[in-house]
DNA sequence: TATCAATATATGTCCTAGACAAAATAAATT
DNA sequence: AATTTATTTTGTCTAGGACATATATTGATA
């Protein structure tokens, strides 16, 4: 009897396991040399071929390494102590040290929305996000309810509390929330500044966070040209001069490799002309410490309005 | 005087190369091998530092390959002769042997909008969207308007008449227009069948045709619950069984490599169970003509209609 | 002359193994 | 305790060879 690992058909390639993974081929490959895993078989033209239990541990360890842990520590370990590195990240007992009754009720609602989440019907929970925004209004929205439920979410899946898809699916139907409710926002006029190009670069395909930013931008009265994710550098040049754009505002994620995130924002600062400004949105440290001439680093979607009325004051 | 080719801050790395012209970077290194280009420069560490020029010629080279080119005749061309090639691909007079009225009025249209488009002028472009939602429907806004523009875009942006940022943008307005039709649209009743999952595989960014997938599913009746783009084909099997989905419904774009797409399905089908059809759209000829066992491609959105109802009658 | 099978070419991606820069950690200094 | 300096860790680059798959060309058959 053929084993449930040996199962050519759920056997992967090196390509199908970086795309399940996102872990690179290169580094693959140079895991297998140093710490002994993963180890894959190999198929009649000795190229790898992972069972479906490796490319699972391979799983858990991306999940470890994205919560900080580092590889040389975890990409040897067993199964067994993987999922005990997993449990310890679990909440500490939620301290719940803002005492603010408002702050508490936030909570609430956000335990309410991920336990909705949980049963899987995205029209209940893009109904009970329209309440929200109707009660609450676009920029409270955006900044009290879906900033923070996505943050819980990413959370929860990195204690295993959360399918991957059960995130991708919170993110689409936010998504269109948040895309309803641009539709029917008045339109700022013609001449209303600053005027703002959005987009993310090439590589970088979370587009939930420009969309928020856009929902802020738009409350503030700026006029906005969003391009979606993954414009390439020289495309963003063009828009921008099109569009006759005062500020070009990027946005990176948590999973975005910061060395390429600051590479592509020194390019990008060259090739724009210097009565442009740069913003770049991310919550990722390294990026946030690092001084790049002429760009504006924002850790936090609240800092638009404060950024929108220094502008406005300066010119 | 530093000639501009040399201004380090834009000389870019093979990683950069491979972001801005999405040629990976083993085709890169192995056309400089074969046809001598491009030809880039080094830095101190011996590493490929390509020239805007190059990068830009890769660009064009890119675009041609994607219209069809074969790399041995292309890649070594001067840029004079590329852009021969590229004017080559422009509308050959338009034939419109369609004698219709109606398809002649339509055309009127798409070419209303692409004029629209190339104001830049976003809100202008969505008033005129909803508009036509408006005046002939749902259905027929996609396969009518949404389609043929989008096809019309790629075709502009071929031949160079086009920007990648003016196609992002068109993408990014439609998919507001679309998502403010879908987040208005009547809810299906909870029992309604069939239940449909919509998603792409993971390095397949293109969501918008997995949206107008579901605008046609809707009209239809169908429960849908769209994950967006890019979810690990692990996590689409979680997502069915949570669903209780009866189809799992996979969007390719043109730009996709067939192999890797037949690769992914071929994975998909053996982890789903028999009972849940995997419908796969994808304007990709090579992969239409593949006989993927337990697979039903489907070349044109047009065919959903049929094949919901194919569905209900099997039923 | 058209259609299909067989051969040949073209092309992307895999392989190995070594190297090095940037980031993170540990150690040593003020 | 706060900086600075050394050390380790880690991802990604390099080269050229190999091969499977996709496309083009040739040959055989109806």
């Amino acid at each position: 009897m053929t084993s449930v690992s040996k199962n050519p058909q759920l056997m992967l390639n090196i390509t199908a396991v970086e795309r399940d993974t996102r872990i690179g081929k290169d580094a693959l490959r140079v895991w297998e040399r140093r710490y002994g895993f993963p180890q894959p078989e190999r198929d009649t033209n000795g190229e790898r071929l992972y069972p479906p239990e490796q490319v699972e541990r391979l799983r858990i360890i991306k999940r470890l390494l994205d919560a900080g842990h580092r590889p040389g520590r975890v990409v040897a370990l067993e199964l067994a102590q993987l999922h005990e590195l997993s449990d310890a990240l679990k909440e500490p007992a939620t301290p719940t040290s803002l005492a603010g009754n408002a702050a508490s009720l936030q909570q609430l609602e956000i335990a309410q929305l991920l336990a909705l989440l949980k049963t899987h019907d995205p029209t209940q929970l893009r109904r009970r996000f329209s309440q929200i925004i109707m009660r609450i209004g676009l920029a409270h929205f955006v900044l009290d309810v879906a900033m923070p439920l996505m943050r819980e979410v990413g959370k929860a899946w990195a204690s295993g509390d959360l399918h991957i898809f059960e995130e991708h699916l919170c993110s689409e139907v936010l998504e269109t929330s948040l895309r309803a409710a641009l539709a029917t926002a008045p339109e700022p006029s013609a001449n209303s500044r600053p005027r703002i190009l959005l987009s993310t670069v090439p590589g970088e395909s979370h587009s939930l966070s420009i969309l928020m930013a856009e929902a802020l931008f738009l409350v503030e009265g700026c006029s906005c040209m969003n391009l979606g994710a993954q414009t390439p550098l020289h495309d963003m040049i063009s828009a921008a001069n099109a569009h006759r754009s005062d500020i070009v505002a990027i946005s990176f994620s948590a999973a975005s490799n910061p060395g390429h995130s600051a590479d592509a924002l020194s390019e990008l600062r060259a090739m724009l002309p210097a009565t442009i400004e740069l913003w770049a949105g991310t919550p990722h440290a390294t990026l946030q410490r690092r001084d790049l001439p002429g760009i504006s680093i924002m850790a936090h979607l609240e800092d638009i309005p404060t950024q929108i009325q220094r502008w406005r004051q300066q010119r």
